[in-house]
DNA sequence: TACACTTGCAACCGTTCGGTTTCATGAACT
DNA sequence: AGTTCATGAAACCGAACGGTTGCAAGTGTA
């Protein structure tokens, strides 16, 4: 069973789960209520981010709060950045054509 | 049959393939030599990478050059953004904190 | 033309995924 | 103590995944 970050946003629900935790903690029933999946699918995937520690869980009573482990989406940003680096050269190549181009005119 | 960039930067393999195209363009038998499995292998990867747009191919006599159509990768950036903006909000706050520590001493 | 090389595609296989249904557990309330 | 609420876990299902094997098609070369 693979387990890590990138598979953990490959799906669309969890992606949305995510964007959701970033903003405020939130129980699993209240989760539930933005989708329109069983409240057990979400579970699942809570599962899953848990597994991934992408989410951390707090008790409160009978409820539990899950909220985002930020920290662990620098993973994906990480790797991200050796593009980000290729596309910001060109762009600033780009920029010297353009500066040249404004001159010779 | 889910098919996005998110779902093809999932798997490792898919991962270091695009890595590898990053640098250059490069036939399925060249990336195979890479990788510990079979070139059939490869060239489903392949696949799924043309249909989520992020290579595209370049007939060269017999042979088929691929190459990362770097753009693409700037869904997931652009996914990202919205967490970076967070930790580096908070990294400013530790700042000001730091600063009034300092100020203090 | 015959042959080697590069590649894609279809069929198959075991595993994982995402979901539903059902059940168990533990906390809160009456 | 009994009931309700919030949640996780297990069993099951159909679909997709990642891989292998075998074959077909097109290009280059002797």
């Amino acid at each position: 069973m693979r387990r890590d970050t990138f598979q953990a946003i490959a799906d669309p629900t969890r992606r949305a789960i995510i964007a959701l935790l970033a903003l405020q903690a939130m129980t699993p029933n209240a989760i539930e209520k933005h989708f329109d999946t069983t409240r057990q699918a979400v579970s699942k995937h809570l599962r899953i981010l848990t597994e991934c520690e992408l989410v951390r869980q707090e008790q409160k009573g009978r409820e539990i709060y899950y909220s985002l482990e930020i920290e662990k989406m620098k993973e994906i940003d990480e790797w991200i950045a050796q593009f980000r680096k290729i596309w910001e050269a060109r762009f600033s190549q780009l920029d010297e054509v353009l500066a040249v181009m404004k001159k010779k005119k």
